[in-house]
Order: structure tokens, then C-alpha cells, then sequence
DNA sequence: CTACATGCAAACCGTTTGCACCCTA
DNA sequence: TAGGGTGCAAACGGTTTGCATGTAG
């Protein structure tokens, strides 16, 4: 039962366990591409939690804050999507057409980063890659 | 003269010769870095053009529709930014503490686009990278 | 002269906030 | 029982839109 897990790590960070916030990691840790606030409220409600969407986004947002999940803003999307944060260092692969986030996980960065960390005297913390294309079935659509 | 190039540019892309058009061209081609909306239409006022902001935004549209400026949605912002449209490929390094967006020009992908294109059969057309950290001035101030 | 560009104000939509109430630790 | 979490509704801020008017080609 892993929202036993859930429940640790919420104590560990000084937050008090929550139906909301141990479903709302769930619902992330479950899902394999980024998730956009109404879909998460959505997901809560199938479960049961019937919660206002504004303790979904104070739910986020602390979340966030304490580095257990992701705020992404992704290119021709005006609304937040918020991913689980794994170990593993993740790019996602965008579907300009369906919207299909795939991800890949080898990063083609390297060690670009302390390159540019020494060359520029910044403190690098991290980057965000997205690639953006089309996938084989809408690739196919398109031209034909 | 290069508002002559833009007045050319609109034109070839089938669009209207418009005060609005070239100043915001001219306003973007002459930042080194990425603007808000807000800004934008404060410049185009500083140099004497009052527009209403939806004309603005209408304007924007319009030329990322033609592929001259291109959109951005940066992390930790929650409105869009824009840039002038260049033939070299940039990516920026942002600081975190004081939002100074520093281009890089030397893309780190290098052809790992093309493997990926293989690798995934998806037909990619392009990256955003964005690189994050402290800027030399706000580490120093960070670490004291 | 006509299609497209603009101004204005209202609508929109994702997100945030103030306040009263509730519940976890 | 105290301090954080929640619901509700209103506010907010960036962006879009409908419609009447203006203007480039």
C-alpha cells in the first residue's frame, strides 16, 4: 500500500496528512506524462474526494514548495501541469497535434551544465528540455 | 533603415503594412532578450505609438501565425513571453532570483534530435531549453 | 471600395484570496 | 484545543472577443 509512503513522506516535510494531497500524489505518481489542475480535481472526484478546486491549487502549491512535485508550463498551453517528481531525470517528447506527452529519460545534456556553470560563474540548478514534434499516428495524418 | 526589411517582411507574409506590426518587430529584433506583453506596448507608447492593448496581443498572434517572433512560457511567470524570431538557434540561461535571461548560442543537443527522430519515429521539429540558476551578482547575495 | 486592422469594453478563464468553519495531530 | 486545512464566493490578472469604426492596398 503506497500511500502508507505518501503519508511518511507528507510527515517528513511537516505537513499533516491530507485525503486531498495523499490522493493528489497518487494521482501524479500514477500518471506517466504531466497532468493539467482539472484533470487532478477531475481524478479526485472519480475517487470519492469531493474537493473544491481551490484546495486542489493550495494542495499544488504546497506540494511544490516542498519539492515533491513539478509545475511545468508547456509551450501552447496557457494552464499549469504538474507532474510527480521521480529520481530519474525526465524530458518529455510532445505531440504538437494530440498533445501526447512521451518521455525519455536519457538526457542529452551531459554535463553541459557545469560546462556552462563554468564558463558563465552562474549557479546552475537545473534546466528544462521539452521536444516538440509529431507522433507516428499523427505524423501520418498530416500528410496525408 | 531597417523598419524597410520589416515593412518587405510584413508584406511577403501577406500581411498589412501597420505602425503596430513593424514597431513591435522592431521593438522585439532589438531586444537581446525575451519581453512581456506589458512591456511591449509600454515601448511601442515610448516611442509614441498609443495602441490598445488588445491590438497588441492581436498583433502578437498574428506574427507568430507567420513564424516571425515566437511565444514563450517561462517558468515561474505566469503570462507569455515573446522574441524576435532570429536565425541562430539560442537558448537562455535565466536566474531565478532576478529574471536576467542571458542567451547561449551553442545548443548542447547537437544531433540528438535526429537520433531521437529515429529512435522514435516521431517527426520532431524542434526543442525549448531553458537553463536555470543564479546569476553571478544574485549568488553572491544569495550566499550571504 | 473592400478586406483587414483597430479601439473599447465586456467577457473569459485559470488562479488566488479572505473569511468562516472544520479537523488532524 | 490550537494551528493548519478546507469550502465558498468574490477578486484578480492576463488574454480574448464582439462590434462599430478606421485605414491600407
Amino acid at each position: 500500500m503506497k500511500n502508507i509512503n505518501f503519508i511518511d513522506c507528507l510527515k517528513q516535510k511537516g505537513l499533516k496528512n491530507t485525503k486531498c494531497r495523499v490522493l493528489v500524489l497518487d494521482v501524479l505518481e500514477q500518471s506517466n506524462q504531466p497532468i493539467p489542475v482539472e484533470k487532478i480535481y477531475l481524478y479526485l472526484s472519480k475517487r470519492g474526494l469531493m474537493v473544491s478546486i481551490s484546495t486542489v491549487y493550495r494542495t499544488l502549491e504546497t506540494l511544490v514548495e516542498k519539492n515533491l512535485i513539478t509545475k511545468l508550463n508547456l509551450i501552447g498551453e496557457d494552464k499549469a501541469f504538474f507532474e510527480y517528481k521521480r529520481i530519474e531525470h525526465k524530458h518529455y517528447l510532445i505531440c504538437l497535434s494530440c498533445k501526447k506527452m512521451q518521455a525519455f529519460e536519457n538526457c542529452p545534456l551531459g554535463n553541459y551544465e557545469e560546462f556552462l556553470q563554468k564558463e558563465t560563474n552562474y549557479d546552475i540548478s537545473g534546466h528544462k528540455l521539452d521536444i516538440y514534434g509529431y507522433c507516428p499516428k499523427c505524423k501520418k495524418i498530416k500528410n496525408t
